[in-house]
DNA sequence: TCCTTAAACGAACGTTGTTCGGATAACATC
DNA sequence: GATGTTATCCGAACAACGTTCGTTTAAGGA
């Protein structure tokens, strides 16, 4: 009946059937209790999607090794939160709807900002960074959470409809139809993350 | 009566009242029709969301002037993009709940396609980067929204969050709590697009 | 003129978030 | 130990949502 246990038991619910499931009835289900009841713990059921965003941040991630560069932190730790978001399914497109000012939210801000800072950013630009860097990471996720569910029925259905058409409108994407169709989002996710880290990189070379 | 109508009306609805005020009873009420009329032009509410997102990138953009090298092409259309998904609120939540595979989204991927082959990148790795910075572009807009919406308030507000906390978990952003209040949207983005494209201009060196 | 077909309607069903008043139990106070 | 206060839970209901079904209406072709 405390609010550890209705976050626990929308978590739960949030994991197993996705962002669509998580109901007021569902969570009081789940918690045999009746919906009303959330109501004494919870102003809205916005306020509960937000306290759980938060949490589900909760991870007690591995520090990146100290033989990496700064660069190399940040993009192992940006690999480890896009993996996180994918164990959760659901949970990135929970994120970009709520604000972000849970404690959790503020602890990886606080991370981020500490390494371009260290780095050599001017703290508005870490910042700006950081903003940008986690916008991609989830927004990366949320895009392709739909075409990773699919997978290759998915990508057979790209080709396809890339294929089908007559190519005079779109020839780039209609010519390499094939080999665009497995790009997946892994090689999506790599390519912008490296470009984003080597143009910090640059930021702080232009900068010094 | 027809499906042009319906789009029209779902689209004045995005534009006046957001992405929540999209409902098939407020659509039917704007046609001066009933809900159920609705259903013999489209088959789901998904199925006019989709349309919807895809018939709100009818964008007549001005192509960049040919002055510019590709990315400074990149860059101008990246803008145009979030300007015109920053003047329809909810846009930008309703791309990323769909799929992207109407006309217009292909269009925009061809272009971008042939701007990134041209300035000598694999397809492969055109795709991938138009890609993000599709993701990066949209995500920005739809992080942000919340906070563009209230403005000086939400600055003050993040502000006195910042400072409230005691410094010992987050020292860094209590320290630079009033410099890092006013990072706006417009920077965050400038930074992230900025990087962006020095990353892809540095992964043609290498490619070449 | 009659028949077929497409579109609009009215009414309902199930589900959602949320509110309110009453029942209930625990806890503090005299 | 009895009493009153407070916090919690429950039952029922309301409005709004997406969607479906059967009927009515109107238009167009044979």
């Amino acid at each position: 009946m405390t609010l550890e246990a209705i976050l626990d038991a929308a978590m739960a619910l949030l994991d197993a059937q996705g962002a669509a499931a998580l109901t007021m009835r569902s969570v009081a289900q789940v918690l045999c209790c009746k919906p009303s009841s959330l109501y004494h713990h919870v102003r809205d059921r916005e306020e509960l999607v937000t306290l759980l965003a938060d949490r589900a941040l909760d991870v007690a991630s591995a520090p990146p090794p100290d033989t990496l560069d700064w660069t190399g932190k940040a993009a192992w730790s940006a690999r480890l939160f896009r993996a996180h978001l994918r164990r959760h399914p659901g949970l990135a497109s929970l994120l970009s709807g709520t604000e972000r000012l849970g404690p959790n939210s503020l602890a990886g801000q606080e991370y981020a900002l500490e390494l371009f800072i260290r780095a050599g950013l001017s703290p508005r630009h870490a910042y700006a960074a950081a903003s940008s860097l986690a916008t991609f990471i989830v927004g990366s996720v949320q895009f392709n959470q739909r075409l990773d569910a699919s997978e290759a029925d998915e990508r057979r259905h790209r080709r396809l409809l890339f294929g089908s058409r007559d190519g005079s409108a779109l020839p780039l994407l209609v010519r390499h139809a094939d080999e665009l169709a497995d790009v997946g989002s892994d090689d999506e996710f790599e390519v912008g993350l490296n470009a984003l880290l080597t143009g910090f990189r640059a930021l702080v070379e232009e900068t010094r």
